[in-house]
DNA sequence: ATGTCC
């Protein structure tokens, strides 16, 4: 008996010096070699069977191994991505759609879609949709979970509010930037605080801190809120057609969020240490796993607290002004839903996308100087009932930042007659593409039913003010 | 997007 029998049989690396160590000890038991090589195949065909005995180690790596090959042939991609609907595919750079491409080759993939805003991220692009089955992709999310929208319109007339007073109440009432929160008396409670939901996983419970210290807050990159004029052409919403004064915010899950991003992503890549390295962003968790499912949990929450965040700066202006809201509108756009899909419950994905079912409301921002929309679903099934999320980038940050000076951006927002506190040049309205373009690769996605006019805008001081 | 570590 040598080396040459066993590896005839088909055992690899560890498993060849182990089936001879246990043949050799078989041969001093006096069994011929026939016997033996009988046994191994045994040992071969049934490994999960050999839990003692001269033959225990070899079982142990070959069960080993072969739970690496499992594990490797289910994060196999498919050689080429299942077809998806792309709208506004003139307005996509290239490098978004070769994202996409890779997303629609993963194994749990079923369906997808990409919208007119879309532009380059880490993993899933921004303005993707992505339907898989019994999995969740941390990175199919963003860092920023529950990624959020809200409008709401004021018993105020236009025209009432002026200028400053409006800049005065949005730096007393709002706070932005990287590990913000309000501090002492200004700190607000709210009920998504008090979750029991807070105390089912350590991680969660280590972030409660973070979470209650920045409630009410904004971030920064993007995230802003402003007062605007909404115009409604047509009674809804159940207003009046006509003119409103109304704030328009978009925020976040903060710090919280972005923890549990990272922490779920970890684990993912991990459970998949063999994954293509084209789509190592995308590595997914089971559903029904057990990191799957506290994902699930975790992501829900910080999509509650992102919508938390908006509760707190809506009604914190409306009081400072006195008045009690009119009318709400709300949307999330980076989260996880679960959609009946043809005849399948499918996990849609959207990472920068609005939902849009038939009738459902949501809000398309524009930039800081440009009008944003309110619009409702029309439900079409091959987008996976969503929309764009805005107008997407045309210009990443740093080309934004190199291409473009202060005063073109300055001219921009005079020319609109908006006035703009913090900012910074990477949000300036020419980085991103022209959102009358946007809406209109769109029309059979959404309906607008409203447009909001910024004239004043709050957003982070970037690393350059405008 | 976030105060570079869950």
């Amino acid at each position: 008996m040598n080396g040459k029998h066993i590896t005839k049989l088909g055992f690899e690396k560890k498993a060849v010096g182990l089936a001879l160590a246990a043949a050799t000890l078989r041969e001093k038991a006096g069994l011929e070699r026939d016997e033996i090589l009988a046994e191994l195949r045994q040992v071969q065909a049934n490994p999960a069977g050999y839990t003692g005995g001269v033959y225990e180690a070899l079982a142990a790596e070959l069960s080993a191994q072969r739970a690496e090959l499992d594990l490797k042939a289910s994060a196999a991609l498919r050689p080429a991505p299942l077809p998806y609907g792309v709208w506004g595919a003139d307005l996509i750079e290239p490098g978004a759609r070769s994202q996409m491409d890779v997303a629609m080759r993963l194994p749990v993939t079923r369906a997808g879609a990409l919208m007119p805003d879309a532009h380059v991220g880490y993993g899933l692009p921004i303005g993707g949709v992505l339907a898989t089955e019994n999995a969740v992709i941390p990175y199919g999310v963003g860092v920023d979970i529950g990624c959020s929208m809200m409008l709401s319109a004021l018993p105020v007339p236009v025209g009432q509010l002026g200028v400053e007073e409006a800049r005065a109440l949005l730096l007393r009432h709002t706070r932005f930037g990287a590990g913000v929160g309000f501090e002492g008396r200004d700190r607000e409670d709210h009920p998504v605080l008090h979750e029991s939901v807070w105390g089912e996983q350590p991680l969660l419970r280590h972030l409660h801190d973070k979470a209650v210290a920045q409630v009410g807050t904004s971030g920064s990159g993007n995230h802003f809120v402003e007062f605007g004029t909404l115009r409604l052409a047509e009674a809804d919403l159940g207003l009046e057609a006509g003119e409103y004064l109304a704030v328009l915010s978009h925020s976040g899950s903060r710090g919280f969020g972005a923890q549990v991003a990272n922490h779920f992503t970890t684990l993912a890549q991990r459970l998949h240490p063999t994954i293509d390295p084209a789509a190592k962003k995308l590595a997914w968790l089971p559903l029904d796993g057990e990191d799957g499912q506290a994902y699930w949990q975790a992501m829900n929450l910080a999509g509650r607290y992102a919508l938390a965040n908006h509760d707190l700066i809506h009604a914190r202006l409306a009081r400072a002004l006195g008045v009690r809201e009119l009318t709400r509108v709300s949307n999330s756009h980076n989260l996880v839903w679960k959609q009946q899909v043809g005849s399948q419950e499918l996990i849609v994905h959207r990472k920068g996308a609005t939902p849009a079912q038939a009738g459902q409301l949501g809000l398309i921002p524009g930039s800081m100087a440009d009008p944003g929309f309110v619009v409702r679903g029309l439900g079409q099934p091959a987008a996976l009932h969503s929309a764009s999320h805005g107008a997407g980038r045309q210009l990443g940050r740093k080309a934004a930042a190199s291409t473009l000076a202060k005063k073109e951006v300055q001219a921009y927002l005079k020319q609109r007659g908006v006035t703009l506190l913090g900012g910074g040049i990477d949000e300036a309205p020419q980085a991103y593409k022209r959102i009358e373009d946007v809406l209109a690769r769109q029309g059979d996605l959404v309906a607008v039913i409203g447009q909001f006019t910024p004239w004043v805008v709050r957003m982070d001081t970037g690393s350059e003010d405008v």
